[in-house]
This record gives C-alpha cells, structure tokens and sequence, in this order.
DNA sequence: TTCCCCATGAGACTCATTCTCAACTTGGAG
DNA sequence: CTCCAAGTTGAGAATGAGTCTCATGGGGAA
C-alpha cells in the first residue's frame, strides 16, 4: 500500500526539490484516476478537453517525474508510443498484448519472478528491472 | 539448423517475390559475420566503411525482409534504436542487458517458456511471441 | 539484347519525444 | 503582505530513428 492519499505527489515533489503547480497535479490526477495503459499524448488530449492548461511539454516533463518516483509505470509496446498506468497500488505485473484486438492484460506470477532472478544469478547477476510481454492471441 | 548456407538468402528473395541484389547480399552479410547485437546506423556505417554502396533506406528494407524470414532477430531495448542479431541457428533465447556496462548477456530456459504459455492459456490465449530483457546488475 | 518492372538512393517526411527560452509562478525572506 | 530569485511553463523548434517518394538504375525472362 503506497500513494493512496493526495498528499503523496507534495510529498515527492518536495523529496525532489520541485514546486507544487497546478499543471503537475492535473497531470498526476489524469493518470492516477484511471486503470487504463494510455500514451502521453491520450493524456495530454483528455487534459485539454476538459479545459485544463497544460503544454506537451509538461505532461512529458511530469510523467517524468511520476515514473522516476514509481507513481506511474511506463511500458513500451514496441509500436512507437510509450503508455503509462498508475501504480497506486505498487502491485507489480506484467502484460499481456492480445495481437487481434490490441487488448492489454496483466498478469502477476510469482514463480516466474523467482525464475528470472534464479537465472539472473546463474550469470553472476542480480534484476534491476524487467520487461516481460506476452503477445498472444485467444485460443478458439 | 536453419539458414547455414549462403543459398538460403536467394532462397528466401526468391520465395518472397524479391530479386537478388547485390545491395540485399551486403547487408545480409554483414549481419551474419557478426554475433553482436548491433542498430541499424551501426550495419549502415560498417558496410559503408567497407566501401560498400548502400542506402540507409535499402538497409532498412532490407533488415525487415530478413526479420520477416526469420533470418535477423528485431529487439527493442527501449532506447530508441532497434538492434538485430543474425538466427542462424535459430536458438532461441531472450536477454539479460547489464545497466552499468551495456553488455547484452543470452539466455534460455525451457521452464520460462512453459511457464509463459500456461499463463498465457489461464486467460484464454496462446503466446504468439514474447519480450523478456532481465536490466541486471552485477553481484559484487 | 530487349524491355518491363522491381530495386535503389538522396533526401524529404513522420511522429513521439525533447529542448529552448522568454514570460510567468511559486514560495521563502524580510 | 510584498518582493524577487529561482524554478516552471508553453509554443514551437529541434531531434532522431525509421519510412516514404520518385527519378534513375539494373535484374532477368523471353
């Protein structure tokens, strides 16, 4: 359990030596209240419909920030646009890309994370980070 | 073992509808003497170093005839640059990239892969492809 | 050898993301 | 509360990997 009150983008903020704005609690606001994994520009797009000011730029100098604080997970699905999700729950997961439909599931097995640092050492090694995606398709 | 033989890019030209080319030969070559993971500018600059003529965009193309025969493996490091390593044996193997040298390490692991597909099929699909990179970090 | 059509190359173009820098805010000092 | 140094923002330019265009060049079937 992480990041569940409001207070916690001050919080980092100020960890990090930056300024409280409007611009980066909407951005924040944007991404956190929903479940869904959208690109910068989704993002950028919804904040303006709803009429807030608020450049390119900073949503990209702000999802910065959110990722290096872990509030926000970035992936990159390979077709050229990176997408982010909250992680609210710091629940960590991997995914699941259905190739017909573009569809994107998650999934967590704590077997295989043990597998991964399992080989990781056998190399002399230990895991930073991973990306793990499945690409898949429905079984008929 | 797949693609041993200096043939099997004529072979494939030929399969695809595509002419041999002396262009298409170079890159090829070029690709296959090395076991490296190396980006597209990199094969680029080295054939034109050798004195080769060739287009960035006939390297491109090129590149993505062999990708799609399963010649050339396509990764995506998440750097911006795409590197590709010659299949000649057809191993398969995901990668482990070091995050304080660059080093790109193989590996293998026949469970990893069950494991992939058992979870894949606990939601209904089957894998078609996958990404792993373990970003790993030497144990002192 | 001819000739149709594919292949090539130079450079324009795309598009996500980053950078620039003048104008604007924030927030601590006084 | 006001001031002001320093951080922030926005518009648009810049970047850079990869793609596309189209005039010119070169395979290869007949």
């Amino acid at each position: 359990m992480v990041a569940q009150t409001p207070e916690i983008l001050t919080g980092i903020l100020h960890k990090e030596g930056l300024r409280y704005t409007a611009q980066r609690e909407a951005v924040w606001d944007e991404i956190r209240q929903s479940q869904e994994h959208r690109d910068a520009e989704d993002i950028y797009l919804s904040l303006r419909t709803k009429g807030i000011q608020v450049s390119r730029a900073t949503v990209y100098r702000t999802i910065d920030v959110l990722v290096k604080n872990k509030l926000v997970r970035k992936m990159d699905v390979g077709d050229g646009r990176c997408r982010y999700e909250p992680r609210l729950d710091d629940n960590h997961h991997d995914h699941m890309i259905c190739t017909e439909t573009g569809d994107i599931i998650e999934f967590f097995n704590e077997e295989l994370e043990l597998l991964q640092e399992k080989i990781a050492r056998k190399h002399g090694y230990t895991v930073v980070r991973h990306v793990h995606q499945l690409f898949v398709k429905p079984i008929k």
